[in-house]
DNA sequence: CCTAAACTGTTTATGTCGTCAGCAGTAGGC
DNA sequence: GCCTACTGCTGACGACATAAACAGTTTAGG
């Protein structure tokens, strides 16, 4: 168990909170003041402060006193940066997703495949290196800031020598980042600290309630949860662009 | 906004929250006693309303007041039956999984396609109706229910006659419920409230920025995000099963 | 039958959290 | 030099999860 991610946004209003305004913070559109005294922090600073504290003690751990100790300023000071929270947690994301993966020259027709495969590969480090990422994307509506539009720009570039239409490759783009978020699941859970003891007491579970699962029974005895070398990652991977190939070749 | 998703774990222990006390629960393995008056409730009735309030209100109104409220007990009363929050949130889950799928006869060789294919429908209904879903099994190392078992179970049987080595099975599985996890929060995002709102915010920033973002741009205008008819599902799923009929092609 | 143990739900209390309101100090523009 | 926009701070509030101690209820065992 220990340190199970969450954010919340608890009271009630949020609905009242301007969509612009976190936009504008993602986005750097704000005019700076020039009166008053000069600004200790800054909302890109806060967030990096939030980011590294959620990779060292999850992202329970982010909340606004302890952000705000980091930098030996009282809680209520952050608001004079953030709107909230839950704006926080977003610049935490934009953050933390960097300048965008870098892409190989994709030159001709034939590459479009190693493009793919070393996006989908960065993107992957990002959320290993970055375990809360997944809870903090799995709330609703996020706003999208500079960074992750880029990321979704390069695996769109990436794809444009399929051939594929502009939907389809946002599709095959949902097909990616799907992969990725839940391979980074996958490879969370098994880094849980006590994740031997849960192992052992699924299988022991499993044992006694052998004839009710058999397919999952006889797919473990066949090296199901065995590793054998082969990443999950490539080898999701090499499925979605094999059925991406499937449309491309079936179509000309 | 509205409505964010989160859990919590609060406080600091949990880390001595004995493992087996929740997978006891959630197997229904554990003597009920005789002495002592007779329970009012159930952890099966709890987790039930507790269900109910999240389809209601989302995943953040599940308070252990707001589900007592609703028995008209107090609070510590559900502490008789659940040892916390985070214990509840798992069988939440375990209810809403239902008695698993209902496959189709899978009959010989060539049917196993549609057997995949009404798996998924089926998954993906069940994380339409309960958009909680998502973020409360965001979380990590969530101990695994008899219903989430039989789920797996169903999609492994359904890959059999692929004739892929058990592992490849799983990992053919990760890839499926990636997918309808994905395309659940892209659904998700688009019923929010204030959606239209966004994406206009959206749009009008791209607007304005579309020399950073060519290939977003040129998709955009090449009908991505707009609306074809084709559900994101299937044609993930198309390219999934093909990538699947690619490595069984290429082996035999 | 009667008592003690097991079990129920309740009240009270503690600590943490996000956030509002109001304050005192600071520094640039007039 | 003063006004004003800004800074960061303290104090307060309400919601939350949950610990502890208690009072009432049922049944097993003598």
């Amino acid at each position: 168990m220990v340190e199970r991610d969450g954010v919340r946004s608890k009271g009630q209003q949020d609905e009242t909170r301007d969509p612009r305004a976190v936009l504008a913070l993602l986005w750097g559109e704000q005019e700076q003041p020039t009166r008053g005294p000069k600004p200790k922090l800054t909302p890109r600073r806060i967030a990096a402060a939030a980011a590294e504290l959620a990779d060292r003690e999850g992202l329970d751990a982010v909340s606004m006193s302890k952000v705000a100790g980091g930098f030996g300023v009282s809680a209520m000071a952050l608001y004079r940066y953030v709107p909230g929270k839950t704006e926080l947690v977003e610049l935490m994301v934009e953050e933390v997703m960097g300048e965008g993966p870098e892409m190989p020259e994709s030159g001709e027709d034939g590459r479009w495949r190693e493009a793919v495969r070393a996006w989908t590969r960065q993107c992957a480090d990002v959320y290993a290196a970055h375990p809360w990422l997944l809870t903090a994307t799995a709330l609703r509506r996020r706003a999208l800031g500079p960074r992750q539009l880029r990321w979704l720009d390069a695996a769109l570039a990436a794809l444009e020598p399929t051939g594929l239409d502009g939907a389809q490759r946002h599709r095959v783009f949902l097909l990616l980042i799907g992969l990725v978020r839940n391979v980074a699941q996958q490879q969370a859970d098994h880094e849980e600290e006590q994740s031997a003891e849960w192992d052992r007491l699924a299988a022991d579970l499993l044992a006694r309630h052998a004839e009710r699962f058999p397919a999952l029974t006889k797919a473990i005895a066949d090296g199901a949860f065995q590793p054998d070398g082969i990443d999950p990652l490539e080898f999701g991977l090499d499925r979605i662009l094999d059925g991406v190939e499937a449309v491309i070749g079936g179509r000309e």
